[in-house]
RNA sequence: GGCGCGAUGGCAGAGUGGUUAUGCAGAGGACUGCAAAUCCUUCCACGUCGGUUCGAUUCCGGCUCGCGCCUCCA
């Protein structure tokens, strides 16, 4: 049985669903104004693959994840680059789009977006005004009312006092409480705005993740999941938002994912020492990428470095190198019975294990090796799978080109031809010179019994 | 200051009250013209001080160190 850590009781429960098989999870999705970094990747690998591992169990599983492409980064940055803010979110989408497209995530069922939930956000202050939770000012602001809520903090473990004392920003006077956050924003000449009973504005940041996760999946559903920072105080918002409106539960599981760090130290926007997407698969290839993701527990913090990924590649060549004698089996289903494959499943079923999913990968690749197992060979394959890797033809991977390759495939071809002349003549001095050539752009060639093959790297 | 998380072998990273994680790297061997790949063998471990226990890396407590949240952040 499925086990999941649970932030609200930081333990892991027996994963029971609301109404099975049907499965109903929500992920906070990117704020798009920049490209995507390490980090959002981590939340995009981490909840594919929890999604795909959900899906295998047989679960019947509606996944959306938003899009933020309204916000006062979102303004800034329009106004910076002095482009319409629609251009811009456009723009990003798109990048994010192919991100995820190189990482093998697969596209969440619903990508909603704030500015299409505009209406409904209107309506859930309007239910939370009236049921007292929350408060219009003069100037055209509407404010949740914490104190008002009676459970504010039960997500992040902090109590209203001890949240009241470690404050560190000086707050607007015309909040009843300090910790009272914004729904919606009277709007300033020349900002986006909508018409709304306050007068125009623009939707604080958290309601729209109520609004959102209510249209597609209900007011109370199986899991929400994000990034360990949106724990508090956008999670904990989310909450107070749609319980306070609803009266009743919002969500069962909560999920978070642990950061990615550089030099052991959260990546980040604000402390600028983050990795974009695409700036890292110029180097490496898209899978390595998700492998590195995958082979850390979710929960865990993940170090970045190019050292960590050049690890991450030498690792996964060799499971695509196993794959690479075998005659794969077709894929097909899976024999759950098989003992790698139970345990694959026991790993999963644990808190989505996926790095004790992926040691037992290595395990079968020997076993397939050692055996010449088509049968390891394919269900290291089909189990792979579930994780999103191992799908490609093993040659064109290992083939497979960086962005920047001085040699071409042909020219490899045409050298690996003058060396196999040299070697039947015997010159295996000629023969080595090459081979050693080669070596230096980056190929390495193997002998065997049909003649010579080469990989990159 | 408040709250929370973590400390595993050269590196990365799971896990467990007594028995091999796994990968990369290293050493030796088999195979090879030599290599590569593969296989076999092998070195290297659980921050520190106490407690519980027949026995703790694993449970409990103190300490030290690191990280995060308390402000936008995945």
């Amino acid at each position: 049985m499925l086990r999941i850590h649970n932030t609200l009781t930081r333990s892991k429960q027996p994963f029971i669903p609301i109404a099975p098989p049907r499965v109903a999870m929500y992920v906070c999705g990117m704020t798009v104004y920049d490209y995507c970094h390490l980090g959002h990747a981590r939340v995009m690998v981490v909840f594919d693959a929890v999604v795909r591992w959900l899906r295998a169990s047989g679960f019947d599983v509606t996944y959306v994840r938003n899009i933020t492409d309204i916000d006062d980064k979102i303004i800034q940055r329009a106004l910076e680059n002095e482009e319409p803010i629609e251009a811009l979110t456009a723009r990003f989408i798109a990048a994010m789009d192919e991100d995820a497209l190189a990482l093998g995530v697969m596209k969440p069922d619903y990508e909603p977006r704030a500015t299409q939930h505009v209406a409904g956000m209107l309506a859930m202050i309007g239910k939370l005004i009236e049921r007292r939770m929350a408060y219009a000012i003069p100037g055209g602001d509407v404010y949740f009312s914490v104190r008002d809520f009676p459970g504010y903090g039960k997500l992040s473990g902090k109590s209203l006092e001890d949240l009241r004392a470690g404050e560190r920003v000086e707050v607007a006077g015309d909040k009843r409480d300090p910790l009272d956050f914004v729904l919606w924003k009277a709007a300033k000449p020349g900002e986006p705005a909508w018409d709304s009973p306050w007068g125009k504005g623009r939707p604080g940041w958290h309601i729209e993740c109520s609004v959102m996760s209510e249209h597609h999946l209900g007011s109370h559903f199986d899991i929400h999941g994000g990034g360990q920072d949106l724990q508090f105080p956008h999670h904990e918002n989310e909450i107070a938002q749609s319980e306070g409106a609803h009266g009743h539960a919002f969500v069962n599981y909560w999920m978070h994912n642990g950061f990615v760090r550089v030099d052991n130290e959260k990546m980040s926007k604000s402390l600028g020492n983050f990795f974009t997407v695409r700036e890292v698969l110029a180097n490496y290839d898209a899978e390595v990428v998700r492998f590195f993701i995958l082979r850390a527990h979710y929960r865990s913090p993940l170090n970045y470095s190019d050292q960590h990924l050049d690890d991450a590649r030498s690792a996964l060549t060799r499971l695509y190198t196993a794959l690479k004698g075998a005659a794969t089996a077709q894929r097909g289903e899976i024999d759950w019975s098989e003992p790698h494959a139970a345990r694959f499943r026991e790993a999963m079923d644990d808190d989505f294990n996926t790095a004790e999913a992926v040691a037992i990968l290595f395990e079968l690749a020997n076993e397939a090796n050692r055996l010449h197992s088509a049968r390891h060979a394919g269900l290291l394959r089909a189990l792979a799978g579930i994780l999103g890797l191992l799908q490609r033809d093993p040659t064109q991977y290992l083939q497979s080109a960086p962005a920047v390759s001085a040699l071409s495939a042909e020219d490899i071809e045409l050298r690996i031809g003058e060396r196999a002349a040299a070697r039947k003549a015997r010159d295996f001095a000629a023969a080595d010179r090459i081979r050693k050539e080669l070596a230096d752009a980056g190929v390495t060639l193997e002998d065997n019994a049909r003649g010579t093959v080469w990989r990159r790297q």
